[in-house]
DNA sequence: CTACAGCTTATTGTATACAAATGCCATTCG
DNA sequence: CGAATGGCATTTGTATACAATAAGCTGTAG
């Protein structure tokens, strides 16, 4: 996309994730337009995209609002997810080539790096996570699966997963991918799914009890 | 949406499905707002919705094109909606309610009548399985689900599976319905899983096989 | 003859004005 | 007092003009 579009998709995505633009509140297109410093044109382009992606939900009368997120809703898009990564694994532990292979152990090194230092470095810890990741998808080769894949992937909440995890929860990721790379090395399918399956299901879980504590923490400050 | 954009939308992913819009070829949002006799506004929309379904792709100039779809593609689709679908099977074996089980059984009786006339009635097939689908999606209660399986649904070919079904084909697939139906009674979600894994695997291959003899008969026309 | 620069044309991107639809509120009638 | 109705305000939909960008072509220099 253009430069106005997508300055527009950017802007508006980032005030949901910041909660600037509170879940469940309407938003305006000529609002929308003026924050961003566009017309409503590109506005409605993002607008649509970000609609697909299920960050903002219009009524029956075309309005537009924040989507609002029940952990029913987290759980659903968990479960997807994991259903999706485990398929991507499988297929890619089938098509790895070498180099895809010594790749993802670059970046899982990275990874061991990020949590192995004094103080564990979370922004490099969830950057080589998400390169990672990428290449699994890259040697699953299936395009449509990657497009399904952002879907569910980059919903706001779980875009703050890695940040929710302690320390003990970014040691067992790292341990995840270790035995991911060996089902790769032995282009062992359904292990590497076994393991996706595993290593998603565990990240929602850890984020779960994350989240519920915040909730309450939440209420309390709110009873207060 | 509205008047003008559903009518461009319907419209041009009508010209696709019928090839009057050839797989490859270029289109222009202008000479389609001609067709459509709209203005280019809904047109952009249409093109945006049908490129996130994939009936559409971009250049890296932004230059839309029909998509073309290789064998490898549809396999990709199939597998993907093979997976998406019993997903849903299991989920809506686990929460579907008497009212959706005997709409279901309707739906399915009506399947039967269409293939049990002197000369099966294609188009009522089609519709009740559609039905039939939809119901289960209903009772497996995950909007988004319920989104990524309209994506790899309703593709070109994949709408035009059933019409290439014969008589055996047809009878198999509503087996195969009768055999969902009693895993849901039984509330067995693996069961009903792995059932809609075949019935959609099945339709695939049943599909391929019609698609390459189609594609050889085209092969014999150009070469006389 | 090739390659490249600069112009011309084709196509998409953006802004804006106006049309249509919807929601909202007040007023009236039962 | 409550429900229906009418009109006003808000918001989205559509058309259109213009801007920006990319593609293709043509002519010239090496």
């Amino acid at each position: 996309m253009s430069r106005a579009s997508d300055r527009a998709y950017n802007h508006i995505r980032s005030m949901i994730l910041s909660g600037e633009l509170q879940p469940g509140s309407q938003i305006r297109e000529e609002a929308l337009a003026e924050l961003c410093g566009v017309s409503r044109t590109p506005v409605r382009d993002s607008l649509r995209r970000l609609e697909t992606e299920m960050f903002v939900r219009r009524n029956e009368s075309q309005r537009s609002f924040v989507t609002n997120w029940s952990l029913d809703d987290l759980k659903d898009a968990f479960e997807l997810r994991a259903m999706l990564e485990a398929h991507a694994a499988k297929r890619a532990a089938l098509r790895i080539t070498r180099d895809q292979l010594a790749r993802m152990r670059g970046h899982n090194g990275q990874l061991k790096q990020a949590i192995d230092a004094s103080r564990p470095d979370v922004p490099r810890f969830i950057d080589s996570n998400r390169v990672f990741h990428a290449t699994i998808l890259e040697a699953a080769a299936s395009e449509r699966l990657a497009n399904m894949l952002m879907q569910v992937t980059e919903q706001p909440v779980i875009l703050r997963t890695a940040r929710q995890y302690d320390l003990e929860n970014l040691r067992r990721s790292h341990h995840e991918h270790d035995e991911l790379m060996i089902a790769f090395d032995n282009r062992d399918g359904d292990w590497a799914a076994a393991v996706m399956t595993a290593h998603i299901r565990r990240a929602f879980h850890a984020y779960a009890e994350a989240h519920s504590t915040d909730t309450e923490i939440r209420k309390a400050n709110l009873a207060a």
